[in-house]
DNA sequence: TTTATTTTGCAACAAAGTTGCATCTGTGTA
DNA sequence: TACACAGATGCAACTTTGTTGCAAAATAAA
């Protein structure tokens, strides 16, 4: 895991500090997406909210992660997968919003079917963003 | 147009008050989607931040309008059709947001198509957001 | 016109996000 | 290993965004 994470570091030119290893870690332990406020209470008390903010930025600046538009406008961020680079990303997969756990995932194995555009639109990024009940909650 | 808006209005049992018709006015006046600091600058001089506030979230209740996830994770609302009503939309069309000019537009004729999910999973509504460049822009 | 119900504005507040600057830490170099 | 420099962090102050309670005003119905 710590390997894991000076790696990206190291490949994107970051030097490896406290805030930005623990933030790598809350991304790796777990599956789905963090929302700020997430990520601000998991390390509150090591690192000021100030630093949050700058390292998650940077971090999407560096394409480490992307954000998540949701339907309720709240802002998600999800570790990007290694084809995304320095404003260049890949990040045209599903994005899957449980209703009941309130858990977000990026379905990667699901691909965003091509979508034809009226005459004169160009696209250059496309969005999925889907709600829903996740597999864990339907087995209910 | 002042007519259009008393029967929208009436037709979801909403008093006709000078902010409402208002903030209809803004969103019938122009083809796309509204930022609340858009709303909020064009009638700042007229009504306070609170109602504005809380007519868009009456307009959003009631389904005359529904919100828009960005990128950016900026707040967009748009009219919603005629076939929307309380607590039942039918706003999954294609969200377009323009990378040069900024604007949203909701490309109503662009119908999302079915997405395939893993097993287990069960979807209830599905948001499309393409960023590119709209058809004004592409002519440059 | 009168009355009951809604809506609005105000004030105060809470939460979210930003900026400047001094201090501290990590990294490359000697 | 020690040093110096660039970059990262913490703090304070601030701006923006969104919320709540309540009194005053506006609307709709009788």
């Amino acid at each position: 895991m710590q390997e894991a994470i000076q790696e990206i570091l190291k490949k994107n030119q970051l030097s490896v500090t406290g805030s930005r290893v623990k933030i790598l870690e809350l991304f790796l332990d777990q599956p789905g997406a963090l929302a700020h406020g997430d990520i601000e209470r998991k390390t509150g008390e090591k690192f000021d909210r100030v630093t949050v903010y700058r390292t998650l930025q940077v971090f999407l600046n560096k394409g480490i992660i992307h954000s998540i538009p949701t339907a309720d406008n709240s802002v998600l961020y999800a570790l990007c997968k290694d084809d995304c680079g320095e404003g260049h990303h890949h990040d045209n997969h599903v994005h899957f919003v449980c209703d009941k756990c309130g858990n977000t995932v990026c379905l990667d194995e699901v691909t965003v079917p091509a979508i034809r555009l009226p005459r004169g639109y160009k696209f250059s990024q496309v969005q999925v963003v889907i709600n829903g009940k996740c597999k864990d909650c339907t087995r209910e």
